[in-house]
DNA sequence: CATATGAGTGAACACCGTTCTCTCAACGGA
DNA sequence: TCCGTTGAGAGAACGGTGTTCACTCATATG
């Protein structure tokens, strides 16, 4: 027995699907509300039936590349061993396969737009893969121990690997980010080697757990 | 004597102030050609005697914001000690304070926007910088010595210098981004601890220039 | 069976980038 | 000095966008 809810759902479902393609293939500047209605066999009017705006539209991609490639990374790691290596070549092989999905997480945030509190959470899923998988000693300065006591704690790490794997972590999202911008070329482009030296330095600072 | 040679120079002069101010005020995507020529009290058709299109707008602003961080950064390492850390830090104070410029070098391209020769060496202007503060000894792996081989000569420095500004650079790039981005919001939010721990470790690696 | 609900429609609004034709003031040459 | 050329700007129009609103009408429910 298909309900109305059922047959909403649906249409709801296959926008999302019409969206995620045009992000697949355009990036998230091109996506036009009409053409997701239109290839949703939908005028565009309908879409508010389902979506509250475009922006909405546009929350629901963001979490759906979050959780994308917090799978892909868990999968990854849960594969072969769990080490820094691992889970950032994983990271990077997710990017180059999911370019315009990685600009919308890491990327100039749309116009109007402002990333709600879903995705915060979203988004930890991700940086929990790398905290597990890279211890690190040492301590950092007071100020900024201070500052991640209470997250560090929330996370089940120590400030010392919460410091150190955002660092890390940043670097990594710098240099796909720069590679993706066209910023290497004439340099480092195509950036594989210099990705490898820079995520073997990280790796050398880390306990070997493998 | 006022041509009208002048006159048109002084017409597309305002035409670029205020996309400017346009993208100070509200960022690169919410940047309008038709807000544009209100502002410079001109009619839209009439921006095309000065402009070949919106891309072309895009890319002088670009080339505007390259030069205005350069200069800053030549600015600030010319009047205080030439190091490492003095170039990183006035890298985040510009970006602190032009956060749409920042966004609009280094964040998700415009749209159908591809970034033409001339923005490269812009860019390599402000790489100068950092690479005239900070060299650094050791030699990276074979493979990415031999790609930068040429582009190092070119620059007048060393491959193994050039690989780490290269690293090093993605580093503060990726954590300018995150902070922007609201990344480390619920953890290293305001970042400032963070990235002087960062730019305390990379100096660290690096010979006291000062 | 009557009624209320709500997914989908189509027209309209104000915005966008871009193209076209037109005007008309300023310029250079005779 | 006149006169033809040039080119900056104007204005209308095209097809695109996000969003709103009154409407239909099949479905689910009392």
């Amino acid at each position: 027995m298909t309900s109305r809810a059922d047959a909403k759902d649906a249409t709801r479902r296959r926008l999302l699907e019409a969206a995620g393609e045009v992000i697949r293939e355009q990036g998230a500047p091109a996506l036009s509300l009409r053409e997701v209605a239109r290839r949703a066999g939908i005028v565009p009017s309908a879409v508010y039936r389902h979506l509250a705006s475009r922006d909405e539209l546009i929350t629901q991609l963001v979490l759906a590349a979050y959780t994308s490639l917090a799978e892909h990374l868990e999968t990854t790691v849960a594969a072969s061993s769990p080490s820094w290596r691992t889970a950032a070549d994983a990271l990077r092989e997710w990017t180059l396969a999911h370019v315009h999905e990685f600009q919308l997480i890491y990327g100039t945030p749309v116009p109007g737009y402002r990333a709600p509190e879903e995705t915060i959470t979203a988004a930890a899923r991700v940086a929990a893969v790398f905290l597990q998988v890279g211890a690190v000693s040492g301590a950092p300065p007071d100020a900024l121990a201070e500052q991640l006591r209470e997250p560090a704690a929330q996370l089940g790490t120590d400030v010392t690997t919460l410091a150190r794997t955002l660092a890390d972590l940043s670097q990594l999202v710098g240099l796909l980010t720069l590679e993706l911008g066209g910023h290497f070329v004439g340099t480092a482009d195509p950036a594989q080697g210099l990705w490898d030296e820079v995520v073997a330095r990280q790796a050398a600072e880390r306990a070997p757990s493998r």
